[in-house]
DNA sequence: CCTGTAATCAACCGAATGGTTGAACAAGGG
DNA sequence: CCCTTGTTCAACCATTCGGTTGATTACAGG
């Protein structure tokens, strides 16, 4: 697991039940019995997708009494959303790009690939 | 690999090299040989990374003789952006309540727990 | 203090992943 | 027509992953 903080990021949010946990956290803080219930996987499983996202930065637990309350931080999501919005924007902009080119060829270039 | 389009997507791009191809394709197409090129895995290693890529609808390849140019595909990006953009806001939205819940709570119950 | 509850740890299992090498296939170019 | 180039297929291997069950730890409360 010594893979980068975007790998780790990515990669935890690649299971559906995590993005569904994650989905579940963002309206309120749960504990690792609640989370669990509407699935059938057992507690255990679910704490170990809980150590995935903790591990990915992107739940907190506390402590209160014999619960363990999981918090979302949302902060993280910045992360990726920053490395694709930058690789969505130089697409966009080559194909923009690439409009401009086409647009400006000389008319005996027709079909020459593509 | 019958998963769901988002964890495809998810799963993709949770590889470091997956991920540097991608940028290098928002730059320009490429074909395998010179995709491979950088890095120390063989070029069959690239081309799985390829087929995964293209299983998420990053990436499609077309035909030019020999040659199989990949091109990336930016729109799956948005898939990606839409899910996360919905629990980032979601979750902006509940710390901002939560704020004001604070603001406004008598002072006798400190540190009730929610 | 002892019991019940919440959660994690540990060991194990089958399937998927990322890598390898070797063979096969596809299409041009001499 | 054959050979070279570009790419994929196939089989294999080690590691990781998501799941299980059973044991263990950490508290709270009667």
């Amino acid at each position: 697991m010594a893979a980068d903080a975007l790998s780790r990021v990515f990669s935890a949010l690649a299971d559906p039940t995590r993005r569904d946990m994650v989905a579940r956290l963002s309206i309120a803080d749960a504990t690792v019995n609640e989370l669990a219930e509407p699935y059938e996987v057992s507690v255990q499983a679910v704490s170990k997708h809980l150590r995935v996202l903790e591990d990915a930065g992107l739940v907190t637990r506390t402590r209160d009494a014999q619960r363990r309350p999981v918090h979302l931080e949302a902060e993280v999501f910045d992360l990726m959303t920053k490395w694709i919005e930058r690789y969505q924007r130089q697409a966009e902009e080559r194909y923009r790009r690439l409009d401009d080119v086409l647009r400006d060829l000389p008319d005996d270039t027709e079909g020459e690939r593509e």
